[in-house]
DNA sequence: CCTTGACCTGGAGTCAGCTCCAGCGTTTAC
DNA sequence: GTAAACGCTGGAGCTGACTCCAGGTCAAGG
């Protein structure tokens, strides 16, 4: 168990940040202990690099929410009943949309990055002579 | 010659926005006609599709600034003075870091995609059995 | 001429995502 | 038992990137 401030130095992010993000809804530290001092577990360190990783590639906080709903909810079921059906195929239509937006982003970028290239090449080029 | 309502529908950028790029000084628009109206020409308009592109990939107005200063100032010339090898230099390294910086982005949106086929692939099998 | 519509400007307002701060509660060290 | 160090909370403040608006200019149509 880490309290905040090795949780910040393990993923980089700032105390404010931390709380910022558990005010969003993103994090739930494992425990509080006496004074309300957030405690952090290997599993909660291990998500807030996992949602470092999902902001770096262009998510909003809100997008991150629901990137990360869920995940074992479903687990170990025979059937699901009707609710159970909707609610995963409207996260499959959230996740097919936001699929859909980080290929395009994907584009984009590889774009972004051929061109950056070319740029300095010419300018090497440009030296050299 | 486009107005602004045209290259706004051909770019998908608001008029306010359009102008809003302008004052941050990342387009130009090839002249005003009476009453200061701007008017754009087909250079202008592949210019700002370019900047969407790289507003796509995740840079901010300051880094679209810095990724489109130039690429003809140097052309047609036998030598360079020593005024230009240092803005050259000066180019080359910031253009440098944004190139690490956007590679470290697709690394993170690589993984990122990943994970969300991943999601999508276990919410599918989820849904057939 | 006068109205209508498209454009102009400067400035205020909005929203996301932090960041900073005052004031308060523990715990720890002397 | 008290001061320093750390954490907590609620709320204010800030930056980037728009977005909206009031008030003005100009061209064309009736």
């Amino acid at each position: 168990m880490y309290n905040i401030r090795e949780a910040s130095t393990m993923t980089g992010f700032s105390l404010d940040t931390l709380r910022y993000y558990e005010k969003m809804g993103l994090i739930q530290p494992a425990s509080r202990g006496t004074g309300g001092v957030r405690s952090y577990s290997d599993a909660n360190v291990h998500q807030i690099l996992s949602i470092k990783c999902l902001k770096q590639s262009g998510l909003s906080l809100e997008d991150i929410k629901d990137f990360i709903a869920d995940g074992q909810c479903f687990r170990n079921k025979e059937a699901l009943d009707d609710e159970e059906m909707k609610l995963i195929q409207s996260r499959m239509s959230i996740l097919a949309a936001q699929l859909d937006r980080l290929e395009e982003q994907r584009q984009a970028l590889d774009q972004t990055i051929a061109e950056a290239r070319t740029k300095l090449d010419y300018y090497e080029k440009l030296m050299q002579s």
